[in-house]
DNA sequence: CCATGATCATTA
DNA sequence: TAATGATCATGG
């Protein structure tokens, strides 16, 4: 088992810019969306191992002390914009309400971040060319952080005084507490599943970040 | 079974 | 088109 570090990923990643990241996918034995099946999250999982990064799905930064992350952007007029917002990482309820936000897994990952930009083209992404590998380092006291931290502690606060149920995709300036889990009914019991939210970088976030990294 | 990868579907 | 909420395949 190699250790990975930052820049490392990121030399590796760079080598693969311009390339469609479906054939690397095959090449290493990657569902996509080919079997007839959906695996929307087969791009992340070919960039880890691009990357050179062992461990696939696990909690916390996938890599040593980074997190490797990918963006769909796509082309409005000639420009490239952040299509979609990012998942940062799940929220745990109880420990929303105990860890301030220097503690949290969101900072965790925020903060030492590796940006893979992909281009995205229409629904069921057939293409998907990585278009640029960057990192970036957050600092505690950078004004965009201030304010990250004011929407976690927004969300924060609101989780505490109304509970879990209120939270909504709608908080939050640069960063949300959207939906995210297995969804659909679970087949043992029949009954539907739970909803978890996770936290999630907008927009307009990822291309604040491009904008600082470039 | 559940968190993680991230996109898809729906509505305004 | 943008924004929110829902969903799916994967691997430990």
């Amino acid at each position: 088992m190699k250790i990975i570090t930052r820049a490392i990923a990121i030399k590796n990643l760079k080598k693969y810019i311009g390339q469609d990241l479906r054939t690397l996918a095959l090449k290493y034995g990657i569902t996509t969306y080919e079997t007839g099946k959906q695996n929307k999250g087969w791009k992340g999982l070919v960039l880890e191992r691009l990357a050179g990064l062992q461990n696939n799905v696990s909690k916390a930064p996938n890599g040593l002390t980074y997190e490797l992350k990918s963006v769909a952007f796509h082309k409005v007029k000639g420009k490239l914009v952040p299509k979609e917002t990012m998942a940062i990482t799940m929220i745990n309820p109880a420990e929303l309400k105990q860890h301030d936000f220097f503690e949290s897994h969101a900072w965790a990952k925020l903060k030492a971040i590796v940006f893979c930009a992909v281009e995205w083209n229409g629904q069921n992404a057939k293409n998907a060319k990585l278009l640029e590998v960057t990192s970036l380092d957050f600092a505690e006291d950078d004004e965009l952080i201030k304010e990250i931290k004011a929407d976690y502690d927004f969300i924060r606060a609101k989780l505490i005084k109304e509970g879990f149920d209120a939270l909504t995709g709608k908080d939050g300036k640069w960063i949300q507490a959207r939906t995210k889990g297995t969804g659909g009914i679970n087949p043992r019991t029949g009954e539907r599943r739970p909803i978890t939210r996770a936290f999630y970088a907008r927009t307009g976030l990822v291309r604040k970040i491009f904008e600082i990294a470039s």
